[in-house]
DNA sequence: AGGGCGCTCCGTACGGTGTACGCAACGGGC
DNA sequence: GCCCGTTGCGTACACCGTACGGAGCGCCCT
């Protein structure tokens, strides 16, 4: 989708590109942008903005815009993000950070935070671009919240554990967090940095027979980080589900029973059968335990072999 | 929240209960409800089908609505399952996948899948009770699609890969339905049955030095089923990024490193550092390999202990 | 001093979601 | 022929993220 002020900006892109504006021109100015093309002040702006995010063109409050020296440095950009960072972001993602806790990613919306702080819906774009940056601020504020224990144990194991565990806290927390994190796509959150540093770093200490690649390292390291998190994204569905239905796991068990004992035919399925007979303890704590412990015990049998 | 129909039938429901309506006696017709309550027929209809489904009314056609003789034995229920599943729950499930398989769960609208199907929309609720019920077909239907190896193979660690082999395989093909399984709150999904019974059957055959309780057992199969779920989650939003940005995985690799690089200053951060600036060949496909035979390692290590 | 400028502020409105409910027509039993 | 339960679809609601509109402010130059 193109909206309207990247059409502008393009457009006006085009025109210095092609030369007809040359550098210290004064491109359009928003209000004859908004004379030309039939929109608005804020449009106007807004395409004018992101020609100087670009680096091509330069704002000279009271005078205008006009085409910059030699494109591609610009002070603005610090500059802008800074004075938009300074007031109350802190406060923004506070209060939806507060709403994810309770209520879980699902309950939180724009309108929502902005009621909470009682501001109109649409200010909060002032002090985050969009949902999404929303969430990586978010993010950030959780790794921020939960920094690795200072001096980090020694052996690799215990230093893996350590990181791994750090996480568990931090999800348990905060079970929104587990949903929000992206491999494959990695936002940059300052400070999750540095747990990714200490992932890869444990498995520098690794007693290896023969030395270890770094894609091995990697694998190692992202490995016990899905693992972790695979296992938290399971703590906000269930607080989700506890509270719209108003029952405790262990009701909603006691309702869920029948028709699962319904479908385990002992003749056919007697593990499940049994299973679903006995009151196990089972948590996604005690699995987490287990998981953690043996896939540990899995990576000592790979690094001493 | 109680809708207008939960309202009328509790009340109903009432009167039953207090003996003002005795069995054998005709409860309110739907027109009569209508006149009563100042609805329309179809909530009406929705309240009484209420009662019938808890079994404490009857449907006689052409008659009226009765209270039942013992409550809670009610031949109707299969009757309009049967009815209903009968022409087209699978034309919709069908369509229903080959959104999701195409654009992922976000994608899958009841709209859209009226519109693939040329029906209208609000007809497919015909077929389907709701969202999560449509949902939960789904997954039945890959639970079908990837049926576990016939003969399973004989070893435990053997048995136990070929389950979580059979669940990637399945999760690469419908990468949604990673997201779509729920563990704290499992759906009863018929053809899902046995792959739960064989996972937990594996740890059966373990030859472990004492014998392994119930409990332990389960946490071995739900833990690595959490690991291989916790892995397929991210094959969702990676193609899900790749075709809303029209980028490939590499084409973003190369937009989203000179930040990463920037935030990962070799002094602070050597080996993220090194990471970035190097190539490295890390697939989900080759994480899900790595854990996995490490994760069995584990295991192996703690049954034969 | 005044006019033009960039800019901030917030409100309105759009295109989307799931689905509760309304309305009209159908076919069977009395 | 009446009243019954039933079916089938359309309309409308309450929600979402956010693009865009419009008014007013304060700076800068002439």
């Amino acid at each position: 989708m193109t909206t309207t002020f990247e059409r502008i900006a393009a457009d006006i892109g085009a025109r210095i590109a092609s030369g007809e504006l040359a550098p210290g021109d004064r491109v359009p100015s928003t209000r004859r942008i908004v004379a030309d093309y039939g929109v608005a002040m804020a449009t106007a702006t807004r395409a004018l903005d992101a020609l100087q995010r670009r680096g091509l063109v330069e704002a000279r409050r009271g005078v205008g815009t006009v085409v910059v020296e030699q494109p591609g440095r610009s002070a603005r950009d610090s500059l802008r993000s800074g004075s938009r960072t300074a007031p109350t972001v802190d406060d923004v993602v506070r209060a939806a950070m507060a709403i994810a806790d309770e209520e879980g990613l699902p309950g939180l919306s724009m309108r929502r935070i902005a009621t909470d702080l009682g501001l109109p819906t649409m200010s909060l774009y002032r002090h985050v671009a969009n949902r999404d940056e929303l969430l990586a601020a978010m993010l950030d504020r959780v790794y921020a919240a939960h920094p690795l224990p200072d001096p980090l144990p020694d052996g690799w194991r215990d230093r893996a554990e350590a990181c791994a565990r750090t996480f568990w806290t931090a999800f348990q927390r905060h079970p929104w967090a587990a949903h929000a994190m992206s491999i494959t796509r990695p936002q940059v959150v300052p400070h999750g940095v540095a747990h990714t540093e200490a992932m890869l770093a444990a498995f520098d200490r690794a007693p290896a027979s023969r030395p270890l690649d770094l894609e091995t390292r990697m694998h190692l390291a992202v490995t016990l980080f899905l693992f972790v998190r695979g296992v938290a994204v399971n703590i906000e569905p269930a607080l989700a589900a506890r509270q719209d239905t108003g029952l405790s796991d262990e009701d909603w068990m006691n309702r869920a029973k029948p028709p699962l004992q319904a479908a385990a035919d002992p003749r056919q399925y007697p593990h499940l059968a049994r299973a679903t007979a006995s009151e196990l303890d089972i948590t996604l704590d005690s699995l987490f335990e287990t998981g953690l412990a043996r896939l540990l015990d899995g990576y000592e049998v790979f690094l001493t072999r």
